[in-house]
DNA sequence: AGAACGTGAGTGAGTATTCACTCATAATTC
DNA sequence: GAATTATGAGTGAATACTCACTCACGTTCT
């Protein structure tokens, strides 16, 4: 593995179990198993790799679920396929995931709200099934709940009150976020 | 407003911006409109300020969300309260609210599983309702999937997604959250 | 081929700064 | 005036980042 690589990933490790501000960049270099040094030739600074870390896997995230919808044409399709996307990203890194999942707080208003974001993507295929299939009064109330069930599998696994890969859930998760979907929202 | 109570709002103001350990006791003092070192009159440490903040924080959540299903008979009666109770508390101190909702995967897993917590009472919502009026497999499954659905309207809420109050949104969240409980998860 | 030279990734001790916490003193309360 | 509460300059430990140096490796010269 090249000593970037070493760093990112010892940095993860460290960022899952402590937060960004309380990890040190003597932990990172130890654990990634090169000099302090070395850190600052591919890093300008300790916040900039936490940040690039994160900035990566959202684009790769958003890119990934994006791609998931780009063939299917019904409603169906598309939430099957945005929640296998999601789960099985999930279980493939978990220690990115679990990153990313934490990190979210910190840098959510950095993030450029003009590029694809996985927020947005679920928005499209909200608004996209708005025009065609079903009627839906507030999009932004049922994203954030479709969101929030896949999310807070995952959130829970972290909090170990689910044990094992989140994939297995795949149908009862997508069927539940597919009725939020349809469902017509009465207020 | 005594010097505790200043202290406690100072931290939290700065909590919710940067992250705690981001935060210096100074800031805190300066916000707070006291003395640095009146913060350990009554607080042993800055991280145990972090901690108790947002323990009682939990436990009033946890507390509250208890009561309020303590006189409700119909499992669709306890979802409404559970959720309206939910969103009154992020609505009535929403400051406060944001901290224990961005702060929680750090205290996560110090907080002592036997007493109370706000994801104990929704599992015991659901095992008497399994008990009585449905039938549900997965447990913790449903119980993730209910409880990510209010959750992530606070969150939206927090990245800005969603603007205004959250106890607006009741109706539809509670019966989304209903049907959640309500249906039996085929896998 | 072998010597001389150039290159830049990698190093880690050193440094300037920051910050949680202390404590002697002051102010306030009863 | 004694007890309690508040103050903020001072302190020492911790730490993000720097920079002069090493050395393995590739290139050029003779």
């Amino acid at each position: 593995m090249n000593t970037k690589d070493k760093i990112v990933l010892g940095a993860v490790q460290h960022f899952v179990e402590q937060s960004v501000a309380e990890t040190t960049t003597r932990e990172i270099a130890v654990r990634a198993g090169v000099a302090e040094g070395s850190i600052y030739r591919y890093f300008p600074s300790k916040d900039e790799l936490a940040w690039q870390i994160f900035c990566d896997y959202h684009r790769r995230l958003a890119n990934n679920l994006s791609e998931s919808v780009a063939d299917k044409v019904t409603l169906l399709d598309r939430v099957n396929s945005l929640v296998a996307c999601f789960l099985k990203m999930a279980d493939e890194d978990w220690l990115m995931f679990r990153y990313y999942l934490t990190a979210q707080h910190m840098y959510m208003h950095k993030i450029d709200h003009e590029s694809a974001t996985p927020y947005q993507v679920i928005i499209s295929v909200i608004s996209q099934a708005n025009d065609q299939e079903v009627q839906i009064e507030n999009k932004e109330l049922t994203a954030a709940m479709a969101m929030g069930v896949v999310h807070q599998i995952a959130l829970n696994k972290l909090y170990g009150r689910i044990k094992g890969d989140l994939y297995i859930h795949l149908n009862t998760v997508a069927q539940t976020v597919y009725q939020i979907v349809t469902r017509t929202n009465r207020s």
